[in-house]
DNA sequence: GCTTAATAGGAGTATATACACATAAAAGGA
DNA sequence: TCCTTTTATGTGTATATACTCCTATTAAGC
């Protein structure tokens, strides 16, 4: 008999890894999101303007390569921080290109929100153990490779 | 001397849980919606389904329970399967409350996604090894844990 | 040099997500 | 019964995300 013919057990769904993964997202976004919030940025915001700390002056399509985000999502979420006066974007030698730097502010602002997210991470840590951190972004940067070679 | 008087390290970020977790996600997500992409339909929408034909009749705060969901998120995401036939909303005893319900279409369509789910999960349980992808979701759990207890 | 490819980016649209605020109905207490 | 509180839900708004289609510019072949 084929598996058409027999009657699905969805409970089997309960051990998705989408589902778990989106689920956890959701609950580690709000969580970062609070630990942010007295400085008026979202938990995406801080880990974009840390990204541009370390990489600028960057192209946008390389630091689209380097947070594995979609360009033009890159693009939306960057807009934002632009208007606050926290990044730039300015046309690169290559007319087609543009260079994304962070300002002044922006720095002000990440040496603010660095000991926040220390003490969030801190807690993360302790909560489940330094070690077994490890082996968890160790395993989600497997499920990535796995997802983007099948 | 104090931490506001060192410069901050933004390289340790690399390892946050949160930025890592996003990406993760970004990517997964990306993984299931293609894989659901010929029944037009995504990956979240099929969770959702899952979700309702395994508890319903249910209520919208109880289904919002289940999936660990934001109750508007919730609303907002099945407004989509009730225009599309899939799901239905319908008005409870208590006026305040509202009845989710899967449509034959529903199940219909879940009948045929099972199958590319089930693949999907197998590359994925192949890719990373069985073992290693049940201590992953055990730690997503814990981590869900240690956010909401912080 | 001219034509064609490849590259960098923007805009439109749609879904996923959740916070703040508002409303209606049920439950509980005096 | 009436007043207060709790519960269930909807709406407005904002951010995060990515797909499709489009334009401008550069690079590559001939």
């Amino acid at each position: 008999m084929t598996s058409t013919l027999t009657t699905p057990d969805y409970r089997a769904c309960m051990t998705c890894a989408g589902f778990n993964l989106r689920k956890a997202n959701r609950a580690i976004s709000q969580f970062y999101d609070e630990v942010f919030r007295p400085l008026g940025i979202r938990g995406t915001q801080y880990s974009l303007l840390v990204a541009v700390k370390l990489t600028a002056p960057v192209l946008l399509t390389q630091l689209a390569d380097y947070a594995q985000m979609d360009r033009t999502t890159l693009t939306r979420n960057m807009e934002l921080l632009v208007n606050q006066g926290l990044l730039t974007v300015s046309a690169g030698k290559d007319k087609r290109t543009r260079n994304v730097n962070i300002t002044a502010d922006g720095v002000e602002l990440l040496e603010l929100a660095y000991p926040l997210w220390q003490q969030a991470q801190a807690k993360i840590s302790a909560g489940m153990g330094a070690e077994r951190l490890a082996h968890f972004l160790a395993d989600l940067s497997a499920l990535v490779d796995v997802s983007q070679h099948s």
